[in-house]
DNA sequence: TTTACTGCAAACAATTTGCACTGCA
DNA sequence: TGCAGTGCAAATTGTTTGCAGTAAA
């Protein structure tokens, strides 16, 4: 597992931020937002998110971050990589092309892998299905969180 | 697509679903979900299912019905396949062995496709990962759906 | 100036849970 | 007879929406 975009440090370049939201407005809350989403290292939940926003700036409103997180999705600048006890875990993933995660169950750490269902949707294809989505979601306990006993 | 087992007529054996519920208590409203479940031809939301149930019975309660659902998808009895608007969609799938599932978004048709992730879990266990769990889920619109125009 | 975005609170919907009762094992 | 299962209703929880105000374009 290679080292995350938060743990080197990185930041976001605002022109990448505008563009994700997808011509959209620009606004504080929605640049914050976008950012603290792309400062995370691992998977997380709105909530979590949420908590990360307000400490930024606490006159964001939940459901402004539920909305934005919707338009980051749909721009492609966050993933859904799955959930937890019911609430849908995000992940922003620099990572270009078509491919899956696998989320560590304890710590939230994502690692990416290529699409393993290509056949599967040919042969569907091939047997008269108009595929139009599919999902593959692995998880586990990831080496780090092994380790250390999985806490 | 072959037909599905309540196009055939068949019926689930009682001792199977006695084996369904395992172990636990076999109820008049136990087995009436059983039974219901199993005979969908598609795969259902536990409305759907309850709506059926109550048919064949009104007294039984919804939280019944999540319940026992529960406990068949613990039994391997049910399957989760999916999720339509935010709920669930479970599904009998008769068939034995490891697989995944098709689901037509327009009428809820189920077919059943090998692992193709089996590579993929291989790779991240050889770096590491400790993988409990995966999914692969395929969704479109199946060939009789195509050809009436989606509905 | 237009209207998309925001914050708040209320609404929603799927699911879970508490509790007293019932009936299976 | 004991306790798992049941039905009902209330509670939970993640998410969405209505609305009036604000500010980006």
């Amino acid at each position: 597992m290679s080292e995350s975009r938060a743990e080197r440090g990185d930041r976001i370049a605002p022109s990448q931020l505008v563009h994700a939201l997808g011509g959209g407005r620009v606004t504080p809350a929605r640049l914050t937002i976008a950012e603290v989403a792309s400062g995370q290292s691992h998977a997380f939940t709105i909530e979590q998110l949420a908590l990360g926003v307000r400490k930024a700036n606490p006159r964001i409103g939940l459901a402004t971050v539920y909305r934005t997180v919707a338009a980051l999705v749909s721009t492609g600048f966050l993933d859904q990589v799955g959930e937890r006890s019911g609430a849908a875990l995000y992940f922003r993933c620099a990572e270009g092309g078509h491919h899956h995660h696998l989320v560590c169950t304890t710590c939230g750490a994502v690692s990416t892998a290529p699409c393993p269902a290509r056949d599967t949707v040919a042969s569907a294809e091939s047997a008269g299905y108009l595929v139009t989505g599919h999902d593959v979601r692995i998880w586990g306990v990831c080496p780090a969180c092994r380790r250390t006993g999985g806490d």
